[in-house]
DNA sequence: ATGTTCTATGAAAACTTGTTCACTGTCAAG
DNA sequence: CTTGACAGTGAACAAGTTTTCATAGAACAT
């Protein structure tokens, strides 16, 4: 494979970048005016250049028409490591809120108050445009460890009407508890994930805040 | 939202379709042969019409540009219980960047309908006031997960020098990979968590975008 | 009946975009 | 010194592409 020359990767990579935010190809006179060229001919030549590596695909006769082609990587001589970040295929995303801990188990007043640390969490890809109410705690206790939801994990928490079988966050003598909703009937039970745990706890008077939707772990 | 017509909904998962096929966008006369139209002004007028009906954003005289509106699903269930929010504890957060899901340097078309969805992404404790680089990316492919990094799911990479061990997001052949950082002396290899995957990769050339510090699933 | 909306035709205008041509300068190898 | 590869300017052309204009039938409500 032949070597790109830096200014070849970096129209490359700004082609890339391009396509990963617009979702569409730019054209040359894009190119042309990201690179400040005087000329369409100078990106031409890029693009030809490119295309004669092999890593880039054009189609002939077609606007803002590409293909990448992968890189093939060489196998040989010491590693050389570059740090960069996302690049500018990077979006900026709406914020959420952080309503600090919630027990997954047993009510634990013994916690020093929620610690209500910033944190930024994810929303769910059905309602990632507009969920202005979601938000997120951090799990306390085991009643969820059958769930994968582990103590020191974060839930978050969106609106919506749950149905049976859903994760919730549900708000039990005044603590706001994570369990997995049960419709029976006209009853509701809330079920821990936990075998050492009371399989389910009847509820007559329920206040769900909303349901969980994703778990954060670190790893 | 106003509901689609059949044609405009064909027109609609064409060009979806050609955009995950060909990673370019069909121009309107690439549609009007696949739907044997005899004047491009019958599918100048869907296009309107999806533009209007807030499906399809159209960028006004570039050619085969275009961007796709998330569609809003909405899940209504009948319950009796009460919602509420998080409360006032709740505390905003700001926001972090998402990468978008990378497979050959592009987004991935065929998910459900999400093409460069918005999404919210949390920062790790340690980094929580100030790590303007951080990005999420979703994760594609099963090479992690012994790991416990499934398709799927959402990594967080945040900036720094990885020690041995860690997770690392690197570009390899313009794709942004997950794969655990081996060093041996001078040496680096990545590492793939999959058993059914080639232990070590070696590498000459390597970039890391960063450390992934978390995992955030779907529940 | 009448108007409106939707869908479509057919042609042309207007703009975008890729491509070509002629020419210049730089730099390293032969 | 010459040659050739590489990178670029400036202008123009040809094709691709979107967009507008004029027209018309079908479905449908008023």
């Amino acid at each position: 494979m032949e070597e790109l020359t830096k200014k070849q990767r970096a129209i490359l990579d700004y082609m890339k970048a391009h396509v990963a935010e617009h979702t569409y190809w730019p054209s040359i006179r894009d190119i042309q005016a990201k690179f400040r060229f005087a000329s369409t001919n100078a990106v031409f030549g890029h693009l030809q250049a490119l295309e004669r590596k092999g890593v880039l695909q054009r189609i002939p006769g077609a606007a803002r028409a590409y293909k990448i082609v992968p890189e093939v990587l060489g196998d040989t001589s010491e590693t050389v490591i570059r740090y960069e970040g996302p690049g500018d295929d990077a979006i900026q995303f709406e914020s959420v809120k952080f309503a600090g801990s919630i027990a997954a188990g047993f009510p634990d007043y013994t916690e020093s108050s929620g610690v209500l640390d910033s944190m930024q969490v994810p929303l769910s890809p059905s309602s990632r445009r507009r969920a202005p109410e979601s938000f997120a705690l951090r799990v306390r206790g085991d009643s969820m460890i059958d769930a994968d939801i582990n103590d020191g994990d974060t839930v978050i928490i969106e609106p919506g009407v749950p149905k049976h079988g859903d994760i919730v966050a549900a708000l039990i003598d005044g603590e706001t508890t994570l369990k997995r909703l049960i419709k029976q009937g006209a009853k509701v039970y809330l079920k821990a994930e936990n075998q050492n745990y009371p399989d389910l706890i009847p509820t007559n008077s329920l206040t769900i805040q909303g349901i969980a939707k994703s778990v954060m772990k670190r790893i």
